[in-house]
Parts: C-alpha cells; structure tokens; sequence
DNA sequence: GAAAAAGTTTAGCATAGACTAAACCTTATG
DNA sequence: CATAAGGTTTAGTCTATGCTAAACTTTTTC
C-alpha cells in the first residue's frame, strides 16, 4: 500500500524530472547550434556574436563557454575563436534537425512564420522522439498549408 | 549598418530570451498546477506530496514554497496546509487549460498516451496563444484519433 | 499521555546562469 | 608604430534550484 503510493508518485514524478533534466540540456544544445550555425554563415564563431544572438553579456557566454569546454563539446584558444568537438558538432545538428522539423510542422499546423520562430526554440527541447515522428507524419498527410 | 546589425541581432535573440524568462516562470506555473492538483485531489496539499510528485526533497519543497508566498501566489501558516491566493489560483487554472489542451492534441495527433503525457508537461511552457488555437483548430477538424 | 514516527523548517553548501566592472589582449586607425 | 577601439577574460555578486543534516513540531501509537 505504502509501497505502491511510493512507486505511484514516483512514476508521476517522471516526467517533472525529464523537465528538469532538460533545463541543464537546453542551454548547453542552444549554445552548440548558435556555434555551428554562426561557423557556417561566416566562418567562425565568436564571443561577441554569441552574446548579442543570445542577448547575453559577453562575461557569461565565456563562462559558459567554459563549461561547455570542460564537458568536451567545444574547443579554444585564448583571445581565439570558437570550434565543436565530433561531439559538439553530433549535438548541434541532431538539435538542428529537431529544430527544423518542429518549425516547420507549426507552420504546417498554420501558425505564422513569426510565432513558429518563438515558438519551436522552445519547443524543440520538450519533444520526445515519438512525438517528432508523429509531427513527420503529419507533414506528409498535410503537404500544402 | 551597425544599427541594422543591431536590431538584426535583437531580432534573433528574441526567441532566446523568451525561452531564459520562460524557465523562470516553469517551475513556478508547475507549483501552483501541482498545488491545485493535490487540493482538488484530497482537499489539502502538503510539502511531503508536493515533494514526492515532484522528485524532490523536501527542504526545496520548503524553499521554493517560500518564494512563491514572496511572489504573492501561496499562503502558508507554519506546519499547516499550503493554500493559493486569487493570483495562484489563476495561474493554476491558466496552466491547466493549456496543458490540457497539448495533451489533447498530442493524443489526436496519434503520440501515446504516455509519451503525451510527457511531453506536454515540456512543451506546455512554450507554446504561445497563437499555437495553441492552431492546435485547437486541428482537432476540431480531426475529432477521431 | 509519553514515546516513536512522520512531517516541516532551518542552516549550510553546491551548481548554473545571469550581471557589472575592471583588466587584459588584438586589431584597426591616424 | 603608437594609440584608440573593440573583443575577451577574470573577479566578484546575485538569484534560483537543488542537496544533506539537524532541529523542531505535530500526529500516531501503545
């Protein structure tokens, strides 16, 4: 009885767990695509672009930055720009792929391109596999909109 | 042409920012959900129940109930039961609609019910207004699944 | 009704993410 | 090429969210 009120609450707890997990993830999978995308559109990633992307104070993305170091997604020099590890690079285009997929399934839904902007950086995070087969699915079935 | 720069930057950063000041919000809107939930449920809700819903330990429970009586959402007399206010209330009913709502549509586009159930506690956070009629168009026109 | 169990609070600590201010390198300009 | 401008890093602070351990209050049980 006890045992199964335990085991009851703990299984409800799961998915307030997942959100917290995620809340550690987001930052770190934001930073890896802003670095890929900023690499791809001028060739490097600096500090700088990446605090005014993020609307952030430079002193935090190198903070940041630091970390993502220490857990081996990102590689730098001092005073130098930014490079992705293998691993940072296989995060920064799984999220892009996600990304994408859920932007473009809003559009699809008919949200306007603004909102499915907002929108889907936030989402992105949240979305379990299953659910982005099931958004894949419904772009198929709905190819016009 | 910097000013453009600028604004450009701004621009993008928007959807970033959203998503820091939506993490703040997250936790809270969860509490107050949750809260609702228990006094619905069984008539009071405890530190103990909000802990073991949540996965936490009790003393963040404690902590985090004392800002939110700051934030003007909770009361709360030492030992005893944990009450909203008109504004935690509000919130909770708010959350709920929403969360509802994705849920639904998670189920209608064809997701489990488990993994919708999962992720609309994710995603409920970060869907705008706009999102949420769009989903709630859809399943006016697909009331089967 | 006293002792044990359960629940709640407080204290102290850690980490993440944000900030400002100041120091420090690099690059651009005159 | 010296200096000014701009980018980067460091130092120190703050808040939010977590934790454990210990103190304290309430409830239950014998």
């Amino acid at each position: 009885m006890t045992t199964r009120k335990i085991q009851s609450a703990k299984l409800r707890s799961a998915p307030f767990r997942r959100t917290r997990a995620d809340h550690q993830v987001e930052l770190t999978e934001d930073y890896v695509e802003l670095i890929a995308e900023l690499i791809d559109e001028r060739g490097e990633a600096r500090g700088t672009d990446i605090a005014m992307r993020l609307g952030v104070a430079n002193a935090t993305v190198a903070k940041t930055l630091k970390r993502l170091t220490d857990h081996g997604l990102v590689t730098q020099e001092p005073y130098r720009a930014i490079f992705l590890t293998g691993d940072g690079w296989k995060m920064a285009e799984n999220g892009r792929r996600k990304h994408q997929l859920v932007e473009n399934f809003l559009l699809a839904l008919g949200v306007s391109a603004e909102t499915a902007r907002i929108d889907s950086e936030g989402i992105e995070h949240h979305v379990s596999v299953e659910t982005l087969k099931a958004m894949a699915r419904f772009m198929v079935r709905n190819p016009n909109n």
